[in-house]
DNA sequence: AGTGCGATTGACT
DNA sequence: GTCAATCGCACTA
């Protein structure tokens, strides 16, 4: 039972930075045993091609597989040992490359994504990319599927109107850090990082 | 087969 | 503000 229907492929951008920025306002769907769990997407980064910073710019791994998807596909992988970060695949079929999912304004399912992390506040359920794939139950088993069909875990159009999005460099990388990748809902409280990224 | 290192988080001074 | 936890992976040999 869905009042609301997943992204069509066709109109997701296939370059990597208009992508993240495309994003932004799009609802984040979950559906769990217990119920639906979503929220507006508000922070976003991209690693593009020939980018130092991403897992792909290497070739492809075991474990990179899913970036080199055509568009709107899940790259999940472990950060640090310890939180689970979302990806949606981005460029052509083969081309290495996908946009860093790192916060939500939580819309649907709070009181499962409350007992997911084990919180209570509004603000830390879905503020940063591992809190928000802990918050909706995401781990290596979504990895590489299709975010663009009404599933386990999907993309569905603008939950709002688009408001002002802002620009900054990436959150936590070494390499290529100077690059201004990142963008967010300027001013949102759902936002990751420090103050001075959000304005 | 061994090793170094993160697209982070939460606890703590 | 600082810092350790934790482990899969990519790279070297």
């Amino acid at each position: 039972m869905t009042d609301i229907l997943p992204a069509s492929r066709a109109d997701l951008p296939g370059d990597t930075t208009a992508l993240a920025r495309f994003l932004i306002g799009m609802t984040l769907v979950r559906d769990l045993p217990e119920g639906r769990v979503s929220g507006r997407i508000v922070e976003t980064e991209a690693y593009g091609v020939s980018d130092p910073a991403g897992h792909a710019f290497r070739g492809m791994t075991p474990r990179t597989r899913a970036l080199f998807l055509e568009p709107g596909h899940a790259y999940v992988y472990l950060a640090y040992g310890v939180s689970w970060m979302l990806n949606v695949s981005s460029e052509a079929a083969g081309v290495g490359a996908g946009v860093l999912i790192r916060a939500l304004e939580p819309l649907e399912g709070v009181a499962i994504m409350r007992a997911n992390r084990g919180v209570e506040r509004l603000t830390d359920l879905a503020r940063g990319p591992g809190r928000l794939a802990q918050a909706l139950r995401i781990d290596r088993g979504l990895d590489g599927i299709d975010l663009c069909r009404d599933g386990l875990l999907w993309l569905a159009k603008s939950a709002g109107d688009p408001s002002e999005i802002g620009q900054s460099v990436r959150i936590g990388i070494t390499k290529a850090a100077e690059r201004p990748l990142r963008f967010y809902e300027r001013g949102s409280r759902f936002v990751s990082g420090p103050r001075a990224l959000n304005t």
